[in-house]
RNA sequence: GCCGCUGUGGUGGAAUGGUAUACACGCUCGAUUCAAAAUCGAGUUCGAAAGAAUGUCGGUUCGAGUCCGACCAGCGGUACCA
């Protein structure tokens, strides 16, 4: 029979939605597994990057489903942000239309794909609904005191007018129309995720093995917790009088105390209270003010290019030896890590190093190398031996910051402290297309909370997008409404959520059953039941900001008492991304190859093979035309030579000892291919091999024609192949086997037995000859029948050592 | 700079410390065909051979692509984090 993607493709796509076959269970009395894909964004169509996501979550998908479990494998978009609002603003569509007529196209799209995802629990984090419970959480993390508003110096764009976040800030210019972007002074909400700093850091542990070592150490260092010490220096009496007595000192923070006695100069981030204070109350002149504005209003990266800064005229007193110490306004020092003030070592830092150099500043060495000398050129940062440290000189670096710390605690002038890099998550955009906050602003009342029965707060749909300001600040009527708490006139917040808020809860909510969709977000015993997910896939681009929220969104939950574990995500598989001709396919490089183009050509099963095959998951896929085409002619010739088999409800039973040479080889390949796929989808993923092993059994049953071995051979591979081509599988299935063999397969230990191996015969491990022996020959004879056969190689040599690897090989080692 | 990953035929890639190059692509030759496509079959690491080869150099071992150390190259993450 002639093979036709379409024809068949088309048929079980309709068969798997009529029969509901992928939609859960509610039976939760049964083995679950959860394998969830990361969600996609409707950008319009899917690329090969999606294909390859959607295509290793069926595969899991569908094995499992084969092994009797219930397999929860839904799909979702996550349809708020950016590039909706940037489509209205180039094409005047709407971006709820945009959105949701890309989701629809997107759809048909995955199941001509053949992904057996649930369609009964389909969403889109835009819909009302999924804001209505996402704005009640935010309320409840409110309440908690985990979300607080507060000023902040955010990155703006002057052309666009409205902040950006990091990420879309690109070598210091807006991401979209290229203006260097600037700092500005402005309320943004966040989410306290550094309360739960530490146990993110911790409880990575609890995710080695299952997680890629590589995504731990990524959110270990993101974390970024330092151990050191934190002291005050206190002002003399001279520079308080400057700052009208309004400040005492300053604290600072340093990891490296046994550095202490080098302390030359400290130094304020130029947003420093202190230095806002000094501008404010004629303690600088003008030069100096505008000085400290630009260093302000500078981007991150103009600061990084050259250290600069200016004297305050202001002094402290070293905490140990009472030293005078000059106070610099840095731009290199960051206001929003530590206190946003150091101490200044500029021996032994190279940061503070080249600052003194370029303002001529004391540098005073404290510790040498422990063997060789101090190079004056350079800073010494690695750690020694301390000298002109008082009494802790002579000790080494470790020892010293120990006893630094402790002496610093003693005499209560100083404490041991940790600190972290992760920051705050500012979560507000002054965007349309987003969940809005759903917080109102009363004169009387403050910042006020929404009535969670009056959720969700939907966006008005009458809107103009200009691509400048807010449109929900310029919308005639929406922000107007009354005080959920006095009554009274007030507004409401106008900025959005950022979309990692929607896509930190996502996977909590297709636990969710959809016939109490509308009710409650989700219950504890369908959470309790479903998570964790058993194998969650997705690019490694998300290694940090997605999957840190979604772990402290688990967390706070936990908290809140909506479940009960620490850690969403078992397993997580980061997959490779998709190239062509070397380089990551995208539309600006124009190295793309469109998925409906080559399911058009070849169909479904062609294209899910080649992906599977080509590489394995974890590693850059190169796209390659001719590739492609081979997996089209196996899977051609897989459909074609069905025609060996015959139909039978049950799998064929055969006499393996019966069989000829040929026909027990091609059973031994059919079931090494059994084998290697259950290892390959509880253990090693590498499904290129497991696919090889499936080529190989059909090459092995090509050399021989009993149809028993034929049919049984069919019986299993197409069961194992199910998951990877599914329509060609179910086509062939329902040909012979009436379904019957899309199950767990038994495997038969008889085929692996043999009469005889073939052993390898080295000499000081170069391989030099084969021989076979009969499986129950004694090693006093192995080795002699070895021994004849490298005879050449042994000519005028001693044997020395002779080691026998049971049915592997022997080895002999000789002395000439 | 720091952290991480990866280096195997012409190409994608296989190989629990035990016969390196499975499987596939490509290429070559042959069958089929009026011819081509498709299909089927054979061959294909390099080298005429001895022999050599898993980025380079060392080490451990009877035996190393695999383990250890140093380096080189490419890719990715991150960065004035005190």
């Amino acid at each position: 029979m002639e093979y036709s993607s379409k024809t068949v493709e088309r048929e079980w796509q309709d068969y798997w939605l009529k029969n509901r076959s992928f939609e859960p269970s509610e039976d939760f009395t049964k083995e679950k597994k959860y394998i969830l894909s990361m969600f996609p964004f409707p950008s319009g169509r899917l690329h090969m990057g999606h294909v390859r996501n959607y295509t290793l979550s069926d595969s899991f998908a569908r094995y499992y489903r084969q092994q009797g479990f219930n397999v929860l494998h839904p799909i979702g978009f996550d349809s708020f942000g950016m590039p909706a609002e940037n489509a209205a603003i180039k094409n005047g569509s709407h971006p709820k239309k945009w959105t949701y007529d890309n989701i629809d196209y997107m759809k048909s799209e995955f199941k001509s794909l053949g992904f057996s995802f649930s369609k009964e629990r389909e969403l889109a984090t835009s819909d009302e609904l999924y804001t209505k419970f996402e704005q009640g959480f935010i309320i409840d993390m409110f309440e908690k005191g985990l979300l607080y508003r507060k000023k902040g110096f955010l990155n703006w764009c002057p052309s666009c007018h409205t902040v950006l976040a990091n990420e879309q800030v690109i070598d210091g210019g807006c991401w979209r129309c290229d203006t260097q972007i600037t700092k500005k002074d402005m309320n943004q909400y966040y989410f306290k995720i550094t309360q739960y700093g530490d146990e993110l850091l911790s409880d990575l542990s609890k995710l080695e093995g299952g997680w890629p070592k590589q995504v731990l150490t990524m959110q270990e260092n993101w974390i970024g917790k330092s151990n050191g010490l934190s002291f005050d220096l206190f002002f003399d009496e001279a520079s308080k009088a400057k700052l009208d007595g309004k400040f005492d000192g300053f604290d600072v923070f340093t990891t490296r105390p046994d550095t202490i006695y080098g302390v030359s100069y400290a130094a304020l981030a130029p947003e420093h209270p202190i230095i806002s204070h000094l501008m404010e109350n004629a303690g600088l002149d003008a030069d100096a003010i505008s000085e400290i504005k630009e260093m302000r209003s500078s981007s991150s990266i103009d600061r990084q290019k050259e250290k600069s800064g200016l004297a305050l005229g202001l002094e402290v007193l070293h905490p140990l030896t009472g030293k005078k110490i000059p106070i610099w306004c840095a731009n290199f020092v960051l206001m929003d890590y530590g206190s946003g003030a150091v101490m200044a070592v500029p021996a032994h830092d190279d940061r503070d190093f080249e600052f003194a150099k370029k303002y001529d500043l004391e540098i005073c060495p404290v510790i040498k190398p422990f063997n060789g000398k101090l190079n004056s050129e350079i800073a010494f940062t690695e750690v020694g031996e301390l000298f002109d440290s008082a009494e802790f000189s002579g000790m080494n670096s470790k020892e010293a910051q120990a006893k630094i710390i402790e002496h610093f605690e003693a005499e209560k002038i100083g404490k041991k402290t940790t600190n972290y890099k992760l920051k705050d998550w500012g979560v507000s955009r002054q965007r349309y297309w987003g969940a809005p906050i759903p917080f109102v602003h009363c004169h009387d009342c403050g910042l006020v909370m929404e009535k969670k029965e009056n959720l969700p707060i939907a966006l008005p749909e009458d809107i103009v997008i200009t691509g400048e300001g807010n449109p929900l600040e310029k919308h005639p009527s929406w922000k107007h409404c009354k005080c959920p708490q006095c009554g009274e006139d007030a507004t409401r917040e106008t900025d959005t959520m950022d979309t990692f808020v929607e896509s930190s809860w996502y996977f909590l909510r297709f636990c969710a059953s959809p016939k109490n969709w509308e009710k409650e977000a989700f219950s504890k015993e369908q959470i309790e039941y479903w998570m964790g997910v058993d194998h969650y896939i997705g690019g490694i681009e998300h290694a940090i900001l997605h999957l840190l929220y979604a772990r402290f969104f688990t967390k706070v939950f936990r908290d809140l008492g909506y479940l009960e574990f620490d850690e969403p995500f078992d397993k997580l598989l980061t997959q490779g991304m998709v190239l062509k001709d070397g380089a990551k396919m995208s539309k600006s490089k124009g190295n793309t190859v469109d998925p409906d183009a080559i399911i058009e050509k070849y169909g479904a099963d062609t294209a899910r093979l080649f992906i599977l095959f080509a590489a394995p998951p974890t590693q850059e896929l190169e796209w390659n035309d001719s590739a492609v085409e081979g997996a089209f002619k196996f899977i051609k010739r897989f459909y074609d030579r069905s025609s060996n088999v015959y139909k039978c409800n049950t799998i064929p039973q055969i006499e393996h000892s019966s069989l000829s040479k040929e026909e027990k080889f091609a059973r031994k390949k059919v079931y090494e291919a059994l084998v290697r796929a259950n290892d390959v989808y509880r253990e090693k993923y590498t499904f290129n091999t497991m696919i090889a092993g499936v080529m190989e059994a059909m090459n092995a049953l090509n050399t021989q024609n009993n149809s028993d071995v034929w049919s049984e051979g069919y019986w299993i591979l197409s069961s194992i192949m199910e998951p990877v081509i599914p329509h060609v599988c179910w086509d062939i299935s329902s040909r012979f086997f009436s379904l019957k063999n899309l199950t767990k397969q038994e495997i038969r230990d008889e085929v692996f037995m043999q009469d005889s191996i073939i052993l390898g015969v080295s000499v000081n491990g170069k391989v030099r000859a084969e021989i076979e022996v009969a499986l129950d020959t004694a090693q006093g004879e192995i080795v002699s029948l070895a021994k004849e056969s490298v005879a050449k190689w042994l000519d005028g040599q001693t044997i020395v050592k002779e080691i026998v690897v049971p049915n592997r090989l022997v080895n002999l080692v000789v002395k000439g």
